[in-house]
DNA sequence: TGGTATTCAATCGCTCACGATTAAATCGCA
DNA sequence: TGCGATTTAATCGTGAGCGATTGAATACCA
C-alpha cells in the first residue's frame, strides 16, 4: 500500500501553496503583478540593485528562470537591466520609479493575506518558522 | 516598509514546496515520472478507475492542466484513457501494468523523504496537519 | 604574462499551471 | 418530447520552473 495522498507531507505543501498563490493571484493582478514577480519585487524592495544572481539566491532559482522572469518585468516597465561596469558578467536589476512606487500599494496586501490564513499573527509566524526550518533540512539532505 | 522575504509565510510554503520537489525528483526521474505524475499515481493507486475530473478534484486542479498531464502519461505508458460508456462526457484513467507495478518501485521512497526531512515522523505528521489546516482556510478565503 | 579554470547570465526544450473559451453530452423541466 | 441550462473535457496562449548547454568575462597560477 502506498500512502494517501492527503497522508504526505510533499502534497500538503504542494496544495498549500497552490492555494496560497490563489489567494495573492487576482489581488496582484490588479497591480500587474503575478506571484514570482511580486517575490522578485519584495526582494529589490528590500535591496535594490541586486544581481541576477543575487535575486536567484534569494528566491531559489537559477538563470535559467530568473532572466526570462527580470525580461517581463523589464517589458512591463517595473525594472531596469544592465551590465555591471566593474564586472561585465554581472547584471544588475533597478527599480523604475514605476516599480518603487507599486510598493506603498501592496501594502493593504498583508492584511488581506492574514485575514486569509484565519490564524493570529503569531501562530502564522510559527509555522512559518516550521515550514523554513523543514525547507532547510530538505535543502541539506539535496 | 514591505516584509522581507523570509519574513513571509507565503514564501515559506514557496521554498519549502520548491525544496520538497527537489528531493523527489531525482528519485522520481529512475522511475520515469515527474512530480506532478507521481501525484497522479499516488491518487490511482489509492483508486483506479478516476475520471480526470476526480483526479483534478484530488490534486486541485483544472482539466486545462490535468488532460495534458494525462495525455503525456499515456504516451509513456503509465495509464488509459477513455471515455466512460454510461457518460461519454467523463473520461476514465486506468492504470496500465507498467502502471501498477510502479507502485512497488516507489516503496523505498517514503523512508528516503522522511530521512530527508529530518525529524520523526510523528513531528512531519503535526506539520502536515497544520499546513493542511493552513491551506483549507486559504481554500475557504478564496 | 599567458593559458586554463571558474563564474555568470543567457538560451533551448520540455513540463506544469492557469485564465478563457469551446464543444459535446447530459439534465431538467415546461 | 424537445429545448435551454449545466456538466465535463479539451484546447489555446502565456508565464514559471528546470536540466543541459553555451559564450563571455574574470580569476587564478605556473
Amino acid at each position: 500500500m502506498s500512502p494517501t495522498l492527503p497522508d504526505m507531507i510533499c502534497f500538503a505543501l504542494y496544495s498549500a501553496n497552490q492555494a496560497m498563490q490563489r489567494v495573492y493571484a487576482p489581488l496582484l493582478q490588479k497591480l500587474g503583478l503575478t506571484y514570482p514577480q511580486y517575490l522578485v519585487m519584495l526582494s529589490l524592495w528590500q535591496a535594490d540593485g541586486q544581481t541576477v544572481g543575487d535575486l536567484g539566491r534569494a528566491l531559489g532559482l537559477e538563470s535559467n528562470t530568473v532572466t526570462p522572469l527580470l525580461k517581463r518585468m523589464e517589458a512591463q516597465g517595473l525594472v531596469a537591466r544592465s551590465r555591471d561596469g566593474a564586472d561585465e558578467r554581472q547584471v544588475r536589476v533597478a527599480l523604475t520609479d514605476h516599480g518603487r512606487g507599486l510598493q506603498d500599494q501592496v501594502q493593504p496586501l498583508t492584511a488581506c493575506i492574514i485575514e486569509a490564513c484565519g490564524m493570529p499573527p503569531a501562530e502564522i509566524a510559527e509555522l512559518r518558522d516550521r515550514i523554513t526550518a523543514l525547507r532547510d533540512r530538505l535543502r541539506q539532505a539535496g
